[in-house]
DNA sequence: GTTAATGCAAACCTTTTGCAAAACA
DNA sequence: TGTTTTGCAAAAGGTTTGCATTAAC
């Protein structure tokens, strides 16, 4: 959590059921996903309070969005990493290399013209389930 | 352009248009700046050809559909690179570092359940524009 | 001459908004 | 109690689809 952003909110249950269930799915779930997970515990909760949060946590920077082939999805881990992208399913996996972030980040300093602050890289590919159909095949 | 995929396509106008335009512009248009881009030859085209047409040749692979901050843009340019983009505006530009290439595919080889054919690293950052903007208030 | 692509309008999402009622602090 | 947030339903955006017409090969 960014302390800078933690300003005056308030911590209803479905805020709360949110965020849990983001930090307990690091599979960047979608919108829908969220709004099915959350569902089970608050079964009343309407998906317009699903997305009225999504965007206020991304904006208070409680969360980040990422997309892939078109769907948005959402993470709760700021610890900087990668993600793993698989081309035909479009699942993703984060990715930990301290070592490719410090490399980055040393190229980063001979950009111009944009001050860098983080980098993320992409790995894309195609997973083991993918992979798998496809050699049946 | 992908030989492969080259398969039984027609090259109509508006096809040809779109494909040039993203060939001119690197600046991953969105789908409204393709519009009207390439509204300006053929004054007739359709946005729903404009979208017909962006995923077709998506799917085709004679383009690549990345997002930022929840828009779609596009981008013609199969040369693996990488993104600068801007916290601020959303602006993304092309970055070529072939070592950061070579690094990243370098560290692929570890990873376990994916088979990784790409990567391309986005370093987030501000844009000068921006910087400047900030800097005045 | 066949087949594929266009343009229009309608249909379809997905996401946002307005507002009274409810929940939080 | 005052303010924020919720849930619902309606509105707004963005994207896709159906189909007759037109263009490509």
């Amino acid at each position: 959590m960014k302390p800078t952003e933690k300003a005056d909110m308030k911590y209803t249950n479905q805020r709360v059921e949110i965020l849990d269930f983001l930090r307990e799915h690091d599979g960047h779930p979608t919108v829908d996903e969220v709004y099915d997970g959350v569902r089970k515990k608050l079964t009343r909760i309407s998906k317009a309070t699903v997305y009225k949060n999504l965007k206020f946590l991304t904006e208070k920077g409680l969360l980040e969005e990422v997309n892939v082939k078109g769907v948005s999805r959402f993470e709760a881990n700021f610890i900087p990493h990668h993600h793993l992208i698989c081309r035909e399913c479009g699942k993703m996996e984060d990715f930990n290399s301290e070592q490719l972030l410090d490399y980055s980040m040393k190229i980063a300093e001979e950009i111009d013209g944009f001050t860098i602050v983080s980098t993320s890289t992409n790995f894309y590919g195609i997973c083991k389930k993918c992979m798998e159909l496809k050699e049946e095949t």
